[in-house]
DNA sequence: CCCACGACCTGTGGGC
DNA sequence: TGCCCACAGGTCGTGG
């Protein structure tokens, strides 16, 4: 479920599980992710307390106390589950309560994080393409998974003409370059689609020739995706987003993401959705309206 | 450096 | 009904 809205609603429904909470027990059902979990990993983690979670691009980040961070990535099919015991008022509306007795111990349940919130975390990914990993915080931006990503679409950086500058030369066609989590950081296929429907741009045009209004509209268009995005909690497609088990709200509003052939949503747009591969990956557009 | 592509892994939905 | 294959929110290494 993972581009930067689902992160960032996950992040917030962990939060109030793991932010300034001691970590009591630490379960790892398997060796490795898409990458082997660090040596120790659940002794390292046992006892410490977490200062703040935060994300860096589609990545969550516990910072503890003791020095290192822990990572995580939903890879593709990732996904995290808070079961907390009477604490509804304190912590939000947890579906799950008390957690069932099998919560955790399904099939591709790999890791569980119990607090002193007091609260289980459950992990599960069936395709494995996340990971966890202990990095040394002072290291982070050093790390090779972090010092080539590009800029956060979030942030009052991200600007048209950052956008304009990053694109400068680049032949790729934009649908690429955006997708390159060193251009952008935390964009996915479902937001690239969308976000170039709302900018009237292309997916094929060409990176280097986005320039001037069309830089304004391509800046704005995304950040006003995500924002919609993470307002809705978030888009669940074939499982669910929040770590309370309902689902995010915001495929119900895409307006060209897997919806091939159906007509272009834009009032007076007679065009129909087209589905296309590029870098072997489905782009959805709209071939009337977007140039 | 820049870009395209296949590999990684499991589940599922649609077509026949 | 059942089988098979194409495809799925992401990265990473390789090769041109």
């Amino acid at each position: 479920m993972p581009e930067l809205p689902e992160i960032e609603t996950v992040r917030m429904g962990l939060a109030p599980a793991l932010e300034r909470r001691r970590l009591t027990r630490i379960v790892t059902r398997r060796g490795d992710l898409r990458v082997p979990f660090p040596p120790r990993f659940a002794e390292r983690l046992t006892d410490r307390e977490v200062k703040r979670l935060w994300r860096r691009a589609k990545y969550l980040l516990a910072e503890l106390d003791g020095g290192e961070t822990l990572v995580i990535h939903l890879g593709m099919s990732g996904r995290v589950a808070v079961y907390a015991e009477n604490l509804e008022r304190r912590l939000g509306h947890y579906v799950y309560e008390p957690p069932p007795s099998g919560a955790g111990h399904g099939k591709h349940d790999h890791v569980v994080i119990e607090t002193d919130a007091p609260a289980r975390i459950v992990f599960t990914d069936p395709r494995r393409f996340g990971l966890m990993l202990l990095i040394e915080s002072a290291a982070l931006h050093r790390h090779p998974l972090f010092d080539g990503l590009g800029i956060e679409p979030l942030s009052p950086q991200f600007t048209a003409a950052h956008l304009e500058r990053i694109l400068e030369g680049r032949r790729a066609p934009i649908k690429a370059a955006l997708l390159d989590q060193r251009t952008i950081a935390g964009l996915g296929n479902i937001y690239v689609c969308e976000a170039l429907f709302r900018a009237r741009i292309s997916p094929r045009r060409q990176s280097s020739t986005i320039a001037g209004s069309r830089a304004r509209a391509l800046a704005a268009a995304i950040r006003s995706v995500l924002l919609a995005a993470i307002k809705a909690g978030g888009s669940s497609l074939r499982d669910y987003a929040k770590t309370d088990g309902a689902l995010g709200e915001f495929q119900h509003h895409f307006a060209v993401y897997d919806r091939e052939g159906a007509p272009c949503p834009r009032a007076q747009c007679k065009g129909k959705i087209k589905r296309i591969v590029q870098s072997g990956r489905a782009t959805f557009y709209c071939p009337a309206c977007q140039r």
